[in-house]
DNA sequence: CGTGAAACCGAAGTCCT
DNA sequence: AGGACTTCGGTTTCACG
């Protein structure tokens, strides 16, 4: 895992269709040594896949939130995690510090949608509370680049 | 925009370097057919492009936290957007309802460099106040499927 | 708008430095 | 470990239903 590693793993986050030889010549490789490298940065983890970037609201889930869950006393992080999976609104969710236990990222078609599922959330058997915020704007949407900066230490 | 475009989405989704024709044979269709719709569709800008899951714990970035901006009276989502876009720690950003105007999610080598970045994005002129929650752990990740549902009424 | 065939070009594997 | 070459398969385009 060094420099070049991780400019290859740039190019890739913003395009994961470029050839082997448009990022060889991005990062002064050829095809054939990036690719060696790309199956190996597959190969330990590095890179899990590749995915399609969409934009939601195309598909009609024009609506997201983040809910804050506050859990009955000895709620498991693991008890959390297989209770939300189970509703396919939620994009996202950690356990966090700060009086919440969890917060949870969802995406909905509508408002009504994510009073819905918010119903649906608050019902889950160990769920004392919730506080959600619905989102106004997006300023930041992602991954514009996690492989630029010198990244510290390890690695 | 049909269920054929949808599927269509969905295995993108889950693998972006699949081929049109193994595609195609997933949604019943030829890879010629394919290609022609995923090109539309990217024209359209349902989808905005290709991109790799990579895994920052990986790259080094071990420690992530949101972290809720409250700033003063009469500032704009857009300034609180351009202000931020500098920090290349914060990986996604928005408004909200509620107490907060903003919340952040950022990105960390370690717990130190989340309390730098906090004091950084403190220090901007317009933030008054600030609340951070460190993340425990993940419990979901993300872009499992956006497209399998029926998505509701509209795109 | 879908399918199937032909030309192009990148991927994958091998050998050499 | 990186670079060059060859084979194979996918992408791309075209004509057709």
């Amino acid at each position: 895992m060094d420099r070049l590693d991780r400019d290859i793993i740039g190019a890739l986050i913003e395009d994961a269709r470029a050839t082997y030889a448009e990022i060889g010549q991005r990062v002064g490789l050829s095809a054939s040594a990036v690719k060696r490298r790309v199956d190996r940065l597959r190969e330990t983890g590095a890179i899990t896949g590749f995915t399609a970037r969409v934009q939601p609201a195309a598909l009609g889930w024009t609506t997201e939130a983040y809910v804050e869950l506050f859990c009955a006393g000895k709620t498991s992080p693991a008890e959390i995690g297989v209770a939300i999976a189970r509703h396919p609104e939620v994009v996202s969710a950690c356990t966090i510090t700060g009086e919440a236990d969890a917060l949870l990222h969802i995406r909905a078609t509508d408002v009504r949608h994510v009073e819905r599922v918010i119903e649906r959330l608050a019902a889950e058997p160990f769920v004392v509370r919730t506080k959600s915020s619905v989102v106004l704007s997006r300023l930041i949407d992602a991954p514009p680049a996690l492989a630029r900066n010198e990244s510290a230490s390890s690695a």
